[in-house]
RNA sequence: GCCCUCAUCGUCUAGCGGCCAGGACACAUGGUUCUCAACCAUGUAACAGGAGUUCGAUUCUCCUUGAGGGCGCCA
């Protein structure tokens, strides 16, 4: 019997770098990382990866943990909660690369490159041309110390090389099982600018070994980087590392999810009003499943049913209408005075809700009527516009229900009008009960078929909302008031004998 | 071009040698209804192709095809 492995904590990172929005494929991924920690008991770390500086943004950084935070996604150690792995932001650990890289270089597994952009990009070209994989050919691999010293005297433009090994590298991912990449086919791979400005690939070796990270957990696009920097965590003396590639999101034409093609910032939902619990839920579910029925799920039941091996191999189409109905879901479900107070924004930005115009209860009133038919928050403006507007613009051929005349109409909406101030008090029940039954005497004295009540309901709802589909006349009038109502039935009349 | 990965309804997926191939979204129809939603019911729709292995392949193996990713002094 081999000796147990020693179980080592559960540690996972979510390491984006600041060089723009917060990438919905990104937030995925800082997802499965979190539901991961948390059924593991483990921990999970936020990390920036911030060595490009030409690109890297502080606005970025803040905008990604705002982000993350918005959808839930905690952190136990980060930027702003300090551990004792920190600092958090690879440009504050400069020195810890600087160590590891020169012990490299002593050892003679890394080396100092002269080699110019133009000449490798020339070298690619050719390799391309002539069919082979573009790869670095080692020129200045064996460069004599002596020349190297001198390059480096002289300020020769250079950089740091990694040698890497021409062998076949092995590794298991937990979603994949093996996967074998034969390292001959990459030639030595840039690690550094210099000493003091490293990589991608080696700032990530030696932050996950230094926060002692147990797992990785990234995109399909870093399968191939894995063994890279597997590579380097041997030549390191590093363990092994645990590592999970996601499959990707994709374009409804299978590409990559990219701009152009739609929103790919995760800012973009939540500007258009896309619930944080809608999103987690829609964005778990693609790549992932918990293996039954079940398709609605709270972040904190994510997180007990998440497992890993569960996930997908295949890239997964980033489905808008199945994010659309798992929000209105939530929509749904949401207490009003919650969600009145999500639509207050979208009302006020579009001019329509003006403080102390309506009273809170009449407020909440709106946005029952409305939810059923949101699949976002921004729909609430398109939906309940006519409530804060005074005057309703619309033609007057809309007030007509089936093949009504125009006549016809007229006296229907009279006689709204003679009923709705005739009645007692005013609450939806009266409304209802007074123009239903009104409803059916109006057909019977018109000759329409008796339980059709469009020819009374029809113009009413017009009238009072203006548009083609809206919420019921009823629902409407309650809302509006006595006078309001009135007003716009005779707005309609006026409307109707242009 | 080379390397890697993947492949079930239009989409997200269940399936882990024997199933009428299940669910959800979308779509269609009906119910409800003044409309549109919501809700309820019903329906349409898939194992990429070809060889094997096996009594038996959606499931295992190989090939083909297709799709995606990677091949940076970006991450």
């Amino acid at each position: 019997m081999p000796a147990k492995k020693i179980l080592k904590s559960i540690r996972v990172r979510f390491a984006p770098s600041p060089t723009g929005p917060l990438h919905v494929g990104g937030a995925r991924t800082a997802l499965f990382n979190y539901l991961f920690a948390k059924k593991n008991n483990g921990r999970f770390v936020l990390r920036i990866e911030d060595t490009d500086l030409e690109r890297s943004e502080l606005k970025w950084t803040q905008e990604i943990l705002e982000e993350l935070k918005w959808l839930g996604i905690e952190w136990d150690e980060g930027p702003d909660i300090d551990g004792k792995f920190g600092p958090y932001k690879q440009s504050q650990r400069i020195e810890i690369y600087e160590k590891y890289l020169k012990k490299l270089m002593a050892e003679n597994k890394a080396y100092y490159c002269f080699c110019s952009e133009e000449e490798l990009e020339e070298k690619r070209q050719d390799q391309m041309s002539r069919g082979v994989a573009p790869k670095y050919d080692g020129k200045c691999s064996r460069l004599d110390e002596e020349i190297t010293q001198k390059n480096l005297a002289e300020g020769k433009p250079s950089v740091i090389r990694f040698r890497v090994a021409d062998k076949k590298v092995k590794f298991k991912d937990l979603i994949r099982q093996d996967v074998e990449f034969d390292m001959g086919l990459m030639g030595d791979i840039v690690i550094a600018k210099n000493t003091s400005a490293p990589l991608y690939h080696f700032a990530v070796v030696v932050d996950d070994f230094e926060m002692e990270i147990s797992h990785v957990i990234r995109g399909e696009e870093h399968l191939s980087n894995t063994s890279r920097q597997i590579l380097l965590q041997e030549a390191l003396d590093f363990e092994k590392l645990e590592y999970a590639h996601l499959p990707l999101m994709l374009n409804p034409d299978r590409s990559k999810l990219s701009k152009r093609k739609g929103d790919v910032a995760l800012k973009d939902y939540h500007d258009q009003g896309y619930l944080p619990e809608a999103l987690t839920n829609f964005m778990a579910l693609l790549g992932w499943n918990p293996g039954t029925e079940e398709e609605i799920f709270s972040l904190q039941e994510l997180a007990k049913e998440f497992s890993i091996e569960k996930a997908q191999k295949g890239g997964a189409v980033f489905n808008i209408q199945r994010l659309d109905f798992i929000n209105g879901f939530y929509i749904r479900e949401k207490p009003v005075e919650k969600l009145a107070e999500l639509c207050k924004p979208y009302l006020k930005d579009a001019g329509l809700l003006v403080a102390g115009q309506v009273s809170e209860n009449k407020f909440e009133k709106i946005i029952e009527v409305s939810r059923t038919r949101m699949k976002k928050l921004s729909d609430i403006v398109e939906l309940s516009d006519f409530f804060f507007i005074d005057k309703l613009n619309f033609d007057k051929n809309l007030l007509k229900w089936d093949n009504m005349q125009d006549n016809d109409v007229k006296e229907a909406l009279l006689l709204c009008d003679i009923i709705l101030s005739e009645l007692k008090g005013w609450d939806i029940n009266k409304i209802e009960e007074a123009l239903m039954g009104e409803a059916v005497m109006f057909n019977n004295k018109k000759g329409y078929p008796e339980k059709n009540r469009g020819f009374l309901l029809w113009p009413l709802r017009v009238a009072l909302s203006g548009k083609q589909a809206s919420a019921g006349p009823f629902e409407i009038a309650d809302i509006l008031g006595r006078e309001k109502t009135s007003k716009r039935i005779n707005d309609a009349i006026k409307i109707l004998n242009t």
